[in-house]
DNA sequence: CAGTAGCACAACTATCTAGTTGTGCAGTTG
DNA sequence: CAACTGCACAACTAGATAGTTGTGCTACTG
């Protein structure tokens, strides 16, 4: 285990932030649609039947904080994860829940039994 | 890699508000103190110097979620971690942030070079 | 070059939620 | 038993932010 311990605030703070900013569907959505690989702004748009503003600034968000990178081709801005280990949270998420739902199954294969 | 891809919608829903829930500074401060093991709203809440009231509501959060356990002792209310996972996330989290770090320190190197 | 496509930014609004204030119930104690 | 402690719930408010509407700049095309 690395994570210090007490945390210092300011690290509490990045951490918090970290999570809420992905702790919203659309940007979750975004992230997993970019696992097809790179993609513009109008693919993107497109493919999440979403609005194009809506789209842009959620993806502003993911670059600010360095979630995804972005280059430009022509009128074109592209799209990518830079940050894979953001997935691997995803992952370690539904590894928990998995965890959860199988102590739910076991307390109640405990009661109908 | 075993995340489902593409995401269903309701597992997106589930990712994002677990990020959500623990995108709070509060909570994440909760977390923190209970990694010292089982506490009481009362002694949490001296020890994070919040009101009981705001106390009780971020765990009742953190409770329904099944991250934190609860059990009556008399007139206290204890709480315990339940879900270690979300400690891990946090950790993930630190660990992606320090490689965002290092990238950055390398370039700053290349532009001081 | 005028018209079009692509995108990010500004401004606005509705919704959500953290924090606060107030309250009442359960348990403890003298 | 009355007073106190501990806690969760309700109601309220302020602030943050997602989604939307509007706009203007850059790049492309016929």
């Amino acid at each position: 285990m690395s994570l210090p311990h007490p945390l210092p605030e300011a690290l509490v703070e990045l951490i918090a932030q970290r999570f809420r900013i992905i702790g919203e569907p659309m940007r979750i959505r975004l992230l997993d649609r970019l696992r097809d690989g790179e993609a513009s702004v109008h693919e993107l748009t497109e493919a999440l039947d979403a609005s194009q503003q809506n789209v842009s600034k959620h993806l502003g968000v993911l670059h600010g904080a360095g979630i995804v990178g972005r280059r430009k081709d022509g009128n074109r801005v592209l799209y990518a994860i830079a940050d894979e280990s953001v997935l691997e949270l995803c992952e370690g998420v539904c590894g928990g829940l998995q965890r959860q739902l199988s102590e739910l199954n076991d307390l109640l294969d405990g009661v109908t039994r």
